[in-house]
DNA sequence: GAGCCTATCGCAAGTTGTGGCGATAGCAGG
DNA sequence: CCTGCTATCGCCACAACTTGCGATAGGCTC
């Protein structure tokens, strides 16, 4: 489905600042808060409101052109859909992230499947716990 | 340990409104999210800042007398540590939460803690996805 | 049980994200 | 093109926390 189709069949419209949402999101690298989306846009264009940024956020997700996870425990990050799947360990004392293959994660959410039939996003969410560094060092 | 032995080796005092605050979430029959805790004790002390009541919680958490988790998308919810360790499944179309039974529970995370030596702690955070209701009725 | 050290408190201001509302502007259809 | 429907916008107020600070009060020592 082409850009356009998605816009009509949902009945959303391209405006000037949601291209400039969606410009931001993808020329970033890595996954990137609402909040520096907001920074980043309004430095441009400082008559864009914050909360246009978050409503396009999620209009650009309803449309299949952004994705959104959590890493640590409150900040949800965005990043464009179509990068490869892959979750996240992120230790909860030094605050390290690893990347999930996809092997792993195809595994679990088999077994999720299995199990209740439940079509598991494990990449939504990352993985709390602590990481091999921290575990090994005793606190004294 | 006991709560007098936890509470010396940390350095951190029993105060009145921490009390208060153990108290509500040990009297919550499920998991409760601060605010709700915060209305609970400013009902009967209104005099009890909510900022004390956020502090409070962490503090619980650090004595591992209280933990939270996290459900649905952002509210993160409190509940007393002792309760069984269960994993939560949350449909993102209908909402609808499954618990996830321990043996599923410690097979994924032995399978992360061989691949990563990664100590994984899965009922931290719900996994999302698409229940078994939800998948199979097709969108027409 | 008096005194001291400092963890914790209440308050107030700041941050981050949400929701309502009248005004504006995409985007068909004529 | 012109027009109308309505999605989306900027603005504003609010909700849900977070943080800095001076005042208060646990709890250890003597």
């Amino acid at each position: 489905m082409t850009l356009q189709e998605a816009l009509r069949s949902s009945g959303k419209r391209m405006t000037v600042q949601r291209r400039l949402v969606l410009d931001a999101v993808e020329k970033a690298r890595h996954h990137v808060t609402a909040d520096e989306v907001a920074k980043r846009v309004r430095a441009k264009y400082p008559q864009i409101d914050p909360s246009t940024v978050y409503r396009n956020l999620e209009a650009l997700e309803e449309l299949g052109l952004v994705t959104h996870t959590h890493l640590d425990d409150r900040v949800t990050r965005w990043h464009r859909a179509d990068s490869h799947a892959h979750g996240h360990l992120v230790c909860r004392v030094c605050g390290r992230e690893t990347e999930i293959g996809p092997a792993i994660l195809t595994a679990m959410a088999g077994r999720l499947r299995d199990a209740y039939r439940f079509e598991a996003d494990l990449a939504h969410s990352a993985v709390v716990g602590i990481c091999r560094q921290c575990r090994v060092v005793p606190s004294r």
